[in-house]
DNA sequence: CGAAGAATTCTACGTATGTTGACTTTCTTC
DNA sequence: GAAGAAAGTCAACATACGTAGAATTCTTCG
């Protein structure tokens, strides 16, 4: 008994990481599924339906800035960064990270969900760190460089930046997002 | 004699700023220019050469990265930074950017389009400042930087970053940056 | 075996898209 | 003012999409 559903929710999750929501139909998932398209709306009900299950959310996502925020400001941006790059090496989070980017820029209700996640995972971040006024300017510009970072690097895929490795990125970047924190 | 086909790539900009490529239909920008949707492909052969024609490239930017890359480092990372929101501003620039960035995430085409545009204008500033070994991975992390403020910005209109003034948005960010420059 | 129920596919509908070619209107030029 | 080109519209095409419902195959258990 082959489990088609998880099939299914996996060729989605890759199909709307390399093409966004609306350049993805849901006959492309199917045949990468190796089934008929009408299944994943018996399953799923509509396309929406299969997107919400199929993306949720980037797992370790949440409590990466939850975490990072317990660190020492020394420490902190290194394990930021470092973490973040190693979430976007992993299949199943680079995939979900993508396509919630992906479609986000395309669909009205996608970008609500990655802004609702992204304001939630910031402010609970710096509730914990003392806060000043523009502390959550600060975060904001923090998410914006790994924001950017992954859309260089995986979705226009930028040269220097694709091909680098992590230490590299880590080296340079640390000191930047530091800079923030102070 | 209104000037029919620039209305027509007025509007062109501003739905492939708002909407992306895919999501654009010609007979929406048709509608917008108050016009029949098949004297666009009368003027300009296709969508795909319409969406060359509005968007081709931004206009002030490809000179920005030149510019700065002459200045010393204390003002580089400012000069940068403002000049940038600057450009943002404008109604014209701000549509070409967005329009760009929306839809090289759908279309690899137009990925293609924006990849060689970055790529062209950091080698240019990278050769004019003296280069160490890892100078185009910095310069790429910066423009990470840049892009991740625009799609939080603009795109997804992130609470602290879409309300907060250039003022404030230099302060932060072109210190951030700086480090990338020592 | 055979029937109940789930898993899966088939067929089809309605809608939207990019594009085409024929048509009509408007403007320019001698 | 006629002729010819340009500007612009209309109706229609082929295609692709999401989705619905009937039909079919597969599994399971008495």
């Amino acid at each position: 008994m082959p489990d088609t559903r998880g099939v299914i929710v996996v060729a989605a999750r890759r199909r709307f990481a390399t093409h966004g929501y609306d350049a993805t139909s849901l006959r492309s998932i199917a045949s990468d599924a190796g089934v008929d398209a009408a299944l994943l709306i018996h399953y799923f009900g509509s396309k929406e339906a299969l997107f919400i299950s199929a993306v949720g959310l980037p797992t370790p996502l949440p409590d990466l800035f939850a975490d990072v925020a317990r660190l020492p400001r020394r420490r902190a941006a290194e394990a930021l960064v470092r973490r973040y790059l190693e979430i976007a090496d992993s299949e199943h989070s680079r995939n979900t990270m993508l396509a919630l980017v992906r479609s986000a820029v395309s669909s009205e209700q996608a970008a609500g969900l990655l802004r609702r996640f992204l304001t939630e995972a910031l402010l609970g971040a710096i509730a914990q760190r003392g806060g000043e006024e523009d502390q959550a300017l600060r975060a904001s510009l923090i998410a914006a460089q790994l924001v950017g970072i992954a859309m260089l690097r995986h979705v226009l895929r930028l040269p220097p930046l694709a091909e680098a490795g992590p230490d590299e990125v880590v080296a340079l970047a640390a000191p930047a997002i530091e800079r923030y924190l102070s």
